[in-house]
DNA sequence: GTGAGTGCAAAGCATTTGCACCTTT
DNA sequence: AAAGGTGCAAATGCTTTGCACTCAC
């Protein structure tokens, strides 16, 4: 896991540790193919680390994302989602306002703009963080079908 | 006020109402220059309207954005943040995830990206939604200042 | 050995909800 | 008159915080 080895270095960088819980959380981060909400990341960590609690899991996901490796995505509703930005195509997430539902879209179209931002006013994106909200295809026909049925 | 004919009609179509609460806030959201908190639309809005209630704003905000007339920024701290769409050169809200600090940025680069989502997922996109986080020129250099210094 | 990290429990606080009353249509 | 909206107050529940103990370094 090259990325538990980069996780071990930027700690090491700032003088923080590398514990079996934090290796817990990377591991269930790794683990989920989708974005995925603090309980989730928590009840698939605990399977490797019984005594795990679950504000170690926000503790540890703060971290994470104060270091880029992981970016969080916001569906609109309480939970936020947590997303491990290694081992992932960067790509788009299209949150639909109506169902929730987050569709990912491979980001290659958009990797001329991340490069616009960082060398015009110097801003670093952090890949696979981009969220656009909208309404998905499916939501859209059903809210035209209501009203043509109305 | 365009945007309250608009409301009003969006409302209608719904079988829904165009009541004074609702006009303050849509006002409030058009005094706002950035992306506002639910608590400072509240106060703004109040100016009009002693007697409105967060609780309102909060359900009229809902509304807003079910409507697609509103978007919410998640800026990763407890609130959320919300814009409205119309009177807007759509734009792209960049969040730097050290301070915080939002930037916008154009959208026009965005802007075909934004027609194949539509063209061949069927996404419409909200515009002005799109939201990438990372880090902004001025926290990057600060951070690599400490890397020096230490 | 030392201080960062964790567990546990308790608090915080933005947001939501229930219900009776009010207002738009 | 009917039904959507609002106000008010209470609840909800995600997230944060304090502190003593533990463990990585």
């Amino acid at each position: 896991m090259s990325c538990e080895k980069r996780f071990s270095n930027q700690l090491r960088q700032q003088g923080l540790r590398l514990t079996s819980q934090r290796k817990s959380v990377l591991f269930a981060l790794h683990a989920m193919a989708h974005p995925a909400s603090v309980e989730e990341i928590y009840t698939r960590a605990a399977a490797n680390d019984a005594h795990l609690e679950l504000t170690t899991v926000y503790r540890t996901l703060d971290l994470l994302h104060s270091l880029g490796m992981v970016i969080i995505i916001d569906r609109g509703d309480k939970q936020r989602l947590y997303e491990l930005v290694e081992n992932n195509t960067p790509h788009l997430h299209l949150v639909c306002r109506e169902c929730g539902q987050i569709t990912d879209v491979e980001l290659s179209l958009f990797q001329p703009l991340v490069e616009i931002l960082k060398n015009t006013i110097h801003f670093t994106s952090d890949l696979g963080s981009i969220t656009i909200q909208g309404v998905c295809g499916h939501c859209e026909s059903a809210a035209l079908h209501t009203l043509v049925s109305t």
